[in-house]
DNA sequence: TCTTGGCATGTTATTTCATATCCTGTCTTG
DNA sequence: CAAGACAGGATATGAAATAACATGCCAAGA
């Protein structure tokens, strides 16, 4: 991360234990009602990335289950990972090799970032990659496509007001 | 890679020598146009990657140029790959985690890749994503867009006609 | 009850990707 | 020629991801 204290949000302002809260009842409602088990290293690792509101890395969100009494060993924080990601609580920013709490829980999900260059904030919203000119060349090569990573490198409002900080 | 011996084109067929040699040829005149230093392990990884017509990991890269009697230590990829990407000549996949010679050189450049999760064959074509939803948010937000990544997982044409190969 | 099977988790080790740092040679340019 | 810029070699290390194997838990059925 370049960054070490970056801002901790979207790019916009919001209360945050509420939200942590709600998140983390609608994820566990979601699993009661699909069958789905969000066991206590699960609900943690989703919880620390709610409570962060932003990108962290594998090995980051290792040292925080460390401090929380959870396994530390790398694949313990990748199994959790990969089942919020599977699922769609959580998504993975290739361009960071991190991970980020999902901002839009339940929609339909074709997920799109805002990445900030200088200070590594996310913002989540949503894209119809498949709808434009990629979808016409896929369609044209005969490709199916099955997901889409979009992800956006630029400057965000926070870093563009303060160039030199 | 999951395969190690996957189709070795965009998609579709075309003549590979010629169009190996033609990049390469283009390669060199914008370098001089523009006073950049096409050097040898440049030059090198840029032939490697056009020839092999597929994504390569940076170590792949690094056991070809060994080979080929160059410096076999992650930087002297790295450093070639950074070259070449930064000017258009290679791309990186961030999904993959590796590199493809451009397919358009010279054009406008916004490219967006086609990724067959089975046979790792990559095609890229050109994207618009900050004409669409992304933009708009982009603008919504206060968000101002450098670059962005935008890479199609899913099943090639090849692989679709062979499900169990 | 026992036990069997599935699933989640823990542990160790290794592979793969990427970068930092330092040094040397070469080329250019004043 | 001296000074500076840049490319590249060498060593080391950081960071991400997975392989392989062992253990614990819980629920269904004998």
């Amino acid at each position: 991360m370049s960054a070490g204290n970056a801002p901790p949000v979207g790019f916009e302002k919001h209360d945050h234990s509420a939200c942590v809260a709600q998140a983390l009842a609608a994820a566990e409602a979601r699993c009661a009602a699909e069958g789905l088990r969000l066991t206590p290293v699960r609900r943690k690792v989703l919880e620390l990335l709610l409570q962060k509101h932003r990108a962290l890395g594998a090995y980051a969100i290792l040292d925080l289950l460390r401090d929380a009494g959870f396994g530390s060993q790398p694949p313990v924080a990748y199994r959790a990972l990969d089942f919020l990601a599977e699922h769609g609580f959580v998504h993975k920013i290739e361009r960071l090799n991190a991970f980020v709490a999902c901002s839009h829980p339940g929609e339909t999900h074709s997920p799109a970032f805002m990445i900030c260059r200088l200070c590594d904030a996310v913002a989540e919203t949503q894209s119809t990659p498949a709808k434009g000119a990629l979808g016409a060349a896929a369609r044209a090569a005969g490709f199916h496509i099955e997901k889409t990573v979009v992800e956006a490198e630029g400057i965000c409002p926070a870093c563009a007001e303060k160039p030199k900080a």
